[in-house]
DNA sequence: CTATATTGTTAGATTAATCTAACAAAATTG
DNA sequence: CAATTTTGTTAGATTAATCTAACAATATAG
């Protein structure tokens, strides 16, 4: 069984691999804030265990069962983000914190309550998917937002970024997942977007945040 | 911030304290499964802290400091056991294992939450009592089943022990919490106790089950 | 009250996860 | 393509939490 310290590295792994599934030690290093000695000999007991493929001087890649082991991680983490908000009243901008210890429970009991409470979920609060309980994760493909035009009317469905500081910005303008937007204009200088949706008339957003944000086009 | 580890001990430090407050290193090793060697190193480190006060070949003593940090360690298990059991559906013998991990979650929000849930609740599933967000925790004097008297009308409200197999040896024999039962017999040889309550009539307890049961006399 | 048993301590080793310093390979760039 | 920068590795140290073996102090029991 994985220890927390490991659970974390799969976490990041997963979370940082390219389309061959290969990820560089001072990637690892950055993401996990440890230095790169640190990163070497923690991918070779990694190794050691299954979880990846190392060579020396080559980027590393996890096995089916790391990716595997990876996605429970993260389904444990986005269960207990639900959850959170939706059995507990948290905000979408509170939970992450939480989540990043709840994950590394040894319990299944505990979430596989947690999912049959909640109807079995297939997104978490911030539109990213759930892993089901054998690891597979739906691919999802949506848009963003920096990529429509003028004219079109899209519902926001996910974040590229969940950061507290980005979800409380958010929260400032009244945005949420399932919202729908008008896409009134956009600024071919700066690459910004005006939008229209609830009560708010023409809201400017920036291409930094218009990045992060994934819709679905509804028309 | 107190480790894992050091919280554990803490706990440990508090449950086995005798009326002087004093615990010894013996006591705690074998409370702990470490040995000797380790508990000895590990009383220096909690001294260090300030949780406790050390002399060598003397036994230990948690300074204030140290209870107050204990008690809310404890806390935060009875908590989420009560969560457990009354907001997410789990039996009383399910909870220990679970609530033994989430203790040691470092997120005041989330126990608040769980706690405002359930309306403050002052005791767990157990009978014990819930230390309150001070760390202070309130003395209930119930009675051992094994003290009490043929004819006594008693109700159930506590338990020494919560191992899983006491809950589900309880829970074959329908006994549960708030439960009133009569004394029908004490028998003088082995000193078990023949009770009648719900749909049993006349169910008989061994004395080392009757030790285990706190009790409120009703009348 | 001495002998024995129990309890506690010290010394030194081990493992997991981390670090810095020094070096080596690979990638980039003029 | 040689020089430089970036990336990755090795060696060796550190800290937390654990262990065993050896020894020392305290408690117990004839």
């Amino acid at each position: 069984m994985a220890s927390q310290t490991e659970e974390n590295y799969l976490k990041s792994l997963f979370n940082l691999a390219n389309e061959k599934g290969e990820v560089n030690i001072s990637e690892l290093a950055s993401q996990m804030q440890v230095s790169m000695p640190t990163v070497n000999s923690m991918v070779k007991t990694l190794q050691k265990n299954g979880w990846l493929i190392y060579e020396k001087y080559k980027p590393v890649t996890l096995t089916p069962e790391g990716k595997k082991d990876a996605a429970l991680v993260i389904r444990k983490h986005r269960l207990t983000e639900m959850f959170l908000v939706n059995k507990m009243g948290f905000g979408w901008e509170e939970v992450h914190e939480i989540a990043e210890q709840v994950e590394h429970i040894h319990a299944p009991k505990f979430f596989e309550r947690m999912d049959e409470m909640m109807g079995y979920p297939t997104i978490d609060p911030h539109g990213s998917p759930i892993p089901d309980k054998l690891g597979r994760i739906q691919e999802i493909n949506y848009l963003s937002l920096s990529d429509c035009k003028a004219g079109q009317l899209v519902k926001l469905a996910g974040l590229t970024n969940s950061s507290t500081e980005f979800l409380e910005f958010l929260n400032g303008r009244n945005l949420s997942l399932g919202i729908e937007l008008t896409i009134r204009s956009k600024e071919a200088y700066d690459q910004s977007i005006v939008v229209s949706y609830l009560n708010h008339n023409s809201e400017t957003l920036s291409e930094k945040v218009c990045e992060k944000l994934l819709v679905k086009v509804v028309e």
